[in-house]
DNA sequence: CCGCCAGATGGCAGATTGTGCCACATGGGC
DNA sequence: GCCCATGTGGCACAATCTGCCATCTGGCGG
């Protein structure tokens, strides 16, 4: 972790083309040898801080009392995760936020946001299936459709927060407030269930 | 394209590690020089395999005559493009999943198709954004939120899409059929309306 | 037909990235 | 002390990319 902090500094500060595998391991004072042992790549160093939020958010969703509805867990989850200054400093989100601005522009950098947000996506998948064992679902988990449904679910939840992230990281305004990611991220999960997609043509 | 398709050919045929780039620059009759025009990594080179399906797709809800309403054009543009043997042959498709199977077991590739998933979700984005000129929308397209809204919009009908792809990749059973990519894909479309997310808990 | 240009391709050298193999250090348990 | 598991680093080397320049090809106006 404090590798890819390391790397992350060294990427915003000097790009992401002048800086060598070897500048981040010095950076991080270990050996070269040693960096490669712990990630294949130099793009892939910063892979930990974009699946950091995202962590905490499945973390906090796998935490959730039993008997709470589902939509109401993802909601509370992403209050309490994804609001800059509670738990992660301000100045960490702003740091994610260059990350993945950076990415927007880099292809090599954006393959390692996609995978970050497909890996915490299959996260959220493990943990819904924890909450919902076989006998308390409306459908068959041993089923594959029904396994399907599930990482279905667990996509569309994890594209709430990932493109909320996504806008909020293309968007200029404050880490907070009503443009923050929390905010976005409700924004969608409540769009999912209120606004009327069937009447769109 | 037949540069992919080389390449797939080798990955499948005696795996991702003992090819190098030069063997596949060998097998599409081109330099080393030259496919490095073309790709950043070896890897890369089987991302317009990843591609061209959702693309199929994207283009199918592109072409749909307007008036029609969103959830009817997107499972019409399944049924038509992610149903082996129209228009694909079955083959083709086989390829792809072996290629998806890959994908699963390694961390490179695996970043590709999340990326080649992401690329063509952004060009979903587009075509929504097309479709839906700023007059006839119940949400205002100029609004960075409303905006943020189109993007979720288009990640969760990716997501359906490539949830299917991956469990009928995962799947054993035979490219078409009730197991079928397009089917699965249709159940995730139909789920997000009648499921009842709401009472799970 | 000729000259010219734009774009695609290939060769070559060299920096950078990534890996196999082995050695060394550290710390815990017997 | 001895052994072992684990993390680390050095070294050599294979593979990956990239910059630069030469060559080829097809179109187009003169």
């Amino acid at each position: 972790m404090e590798i890819a902090r390391a790397a992350a500094g060294l990427f915003v500060r000097q790009g992401l083309r002048a800086t060598r595998a070897e500048d981040i391991a010095q950076a991080a004072g270990i050996a070269p040898r040693t960096f490669y042992r712990y990630f294949a790549s130099k793009e892939e160093a910063v892979g930990p801080l974009y699946a950091a939020g995202a962590q905490r958010w499945v973390e906090a969703v796998r935490a959730a009392p039993a008997g709470v509805p589902l939509p109401r867990v993802l909601e509370d989850a992403v209050r309490h995760t994804l609001t800059p200054g509670l738990g992660v400093s301000v100045a960490s989100w702003n740091r994610v936020r260059t990350l993945i601005r950076l990415a927007q522009a880099n292809p090599a950098l954006r393959r390692v946001w996609a995978e970050a947000c497909q890996t915490s996506e299959r996260n959220l998948t493990e943990a819904l299936a924890e909450r919902l064992p076989a006998g308390r679902l409306p459908c068959d988990a041993g089923d594959v459709a029904d396994r399907g449904r599930l990482g279905f679910a667990a996509a569309v939840a994890s594209a709430a927060v990932r493109t909320a992230m996504e806008s909020w990281a293309a968007d200029d305004g404050p880490a907070d407030g009503p443009r923050g990611p929390a905010e976005l991220a409700l924004a969608n999960l409540t769009a999912l269930r209120d606004f009327p997609w069937g009447e769109l043509t």
